[in-house]
RNA sequence: GUGCCUGUAGCUCAAUGGCAGAGCGCUACACUGUGGCUGUAGAUGUUGAGGGUUCGAAACCCUUCAGGCACCCCA
């Protein structure tokens, strides 16, 4: 305990408690992924800053990023995201992939930012795309896969949301009300805001952007109009699809929902748990119409969407949707009786091994009452046995943890004992 | 990067300027061939770290680190 070393700020620390949560993410993202038949891919760690600075904001590279300058003197950056890795590595090979391409992906990231509940600075995202077909049932089919990773860990429509818009859409509706295109970021980032702010506040806000009394009305008018969507032929195709595919049930029309990212072009969607304290988007995305040709591609559309494993992971602890923590795998404690038993020990549990059961041997001839509770504390199902008395008999002892009740077989017939209990 | 709140035993928390405590957990024994339940006993500690005020600081002040909340941002 002398050395007072602090782990990074914003990182985490995975004891196996954490670690099986993690991979219960892990599990459940590929299982969603592979039904609808996507290809598991990664990029590097690490990547040129010039990746980023070409597309993104100098917010992002400046402040929210770990950079650093390698021995080579080249400037490097921890990846943030995904997307541009992806642009790269799909440009590279182009002609010679295999459309439309479905890959997804599980990594870490890094960003500098304030860490705060649901918040760190090295997290793990789930990324998922499908690129080379542009259409609203394509749009639809990354819905449903987040609808089925959200059904699979228990999450029901009632808890959690996935909430669609259409950016064509909100343009077509600032253009009818006479927003100049050159606003429409400004509108954006206005409409983002709106549950953020006190209504009289965000009036106050909008005039102060340019925008006239008349327009401000319209705006609140399409910010309330939850059929809006009816006016939008992607839109009506995407539902319907959402229908026929079994998922429309987590999802719902909002005009409110923008997202800050600048590439989105057409359908836009964030998943929210309803009812818990994080008010945080599970996951969101949207279609990209001009990502490849942005990095030197040809033109390619793509329609993803990511997930962040922190807001996961304190959502379904919250909802109380996580398995029960296995502290071992092994599904058996051979005990020492004593010393001179000590080598049987390790030939049962060499024999259990080699029919496939998960075995530990208790590493000392320590007292069996501390032996046992070790095993309790492990929550192991089983406790095998080898004493002087079924040596002498070629027998084990097999007690049940759960039930407490113990028997006493034959060495030769100890595996199948032992499957029988354990299944 | 900004503002506010918090930090005490392994965990959850008490002690508001006067001897650092409780519950849970932990260790030992009852129980030297068997866990959970029960009983008894025991140890919990640089009060996040560093400095200052004071006869005296866990408490008040300053600095710093970490966490939380709200900004910023959310690629």
């Amino acid at each position: 305990m002398a050395s007072k070393i602090q782990p990074v700020k914003g990182t985490r620390e995975f004891y196996p408690e954490q670690m099986a949560l993690r991979n219960f993410i892990y599990e459940k993202v590929r299982a969603a992924s592979q039904k609808f038949g996507y290809q598991e891919w990664d990029a590097p760690f690490i990547e040129p800053i010039d990746l980023y600075a070409a597309k993104s904001g100098e917010e992002l590279v400046k402040k929210q990023s770990f950079t650093f300058t390698d021995r080579g003197g080249d400037f490097v950056t921890l990846r943030p995201e995904l997307t541009p890795s992806l642009a790269r590595m799909i440009a590279a090979k182009q002609g010679e992939l295999t459309y439309p391409l479905r890959w997804w992906s599980f990594g870490p990231f890094w960003r500098y930012e304030q860490p705060q509940k649901g918040r760190s600075r090295e997290f793990f995202q789930w990324n998922i795309d499908m690129l080379g077909v542009n259409s609203p049932e394509a749009d639809a089919e990354l819905i449903a896969v987040a609808a089925t990773f959200l059904r699979s860990v228990g999450l029901t429509p009632e808890r959690a949301a996935i909430y669609v818009n259409n950016r064509r859409l909100m343009d077509s509706e600032f253009d009818t009300l006479g927003i100049v295109a050159e606003k429409r970021l400004d509108v954006s980032n206005l409409v983002d805001r709106r549950t953020k702010m006190d209504s009289a506040k965000w009036d106050a806000y909008a005039l102060e952007l340019g925008l006239s009394q008349a327009q401000l009305d319209g705006l609140k008018n399409i910010l309330g109009n939850f059929d809006l969507w009816k006016n939008s032929d992607e839109l009506v195709r995407l539902f319907a699809t959402l229908e026929a595919l079994g998922v429309r049930d987590y999802v719902k029309f909002d005009p409110n929902i923008m997202r800050g990212l600048l590439y989105y072009t057409g359908t836009v969607f964030e998943a929210f748990e309803t009812s818990g304290s994080l008010k945080r988007a599970i996951m969101g995305g949207g279609r990209y119409d001009n990502l490849l040709a942005d990095v030197g591609g040809q033109p390619l559309s793509g329609v993803g969407f990511a997930m962040g494993d922190v807001v996961a992971g304190i959502i379904l602890q919250e909802a109380g949707l996580l398995p029960e923590f296995v502290p071992t795998p092994a599904a058996v404690l051979v005990t020492v009786f004593d010393e001179s038993m000590w080598l049987k020990s390790f030939e049962l549990a060499a024999q259990l091994r080699d029919a496939g059961v998960n075995a530990m041997v208790f590493p000392e001839p320590a007292k069996l009452q501390k032996q046992f509770k070790f095993a309790d504390k492990m929550k192991i199902k089983l406790a095998l046995t080898v004493g002087p008395d079924e040596a002498a008999n070629a027998q084990v002892a097999i007690k049940n943890l759960m039930t407490g009740e113990q028997i006493t077989v034959k060495r030769e017939a100890v595996v199948s004992e032992i499957q029988k209990i354990v299944g």
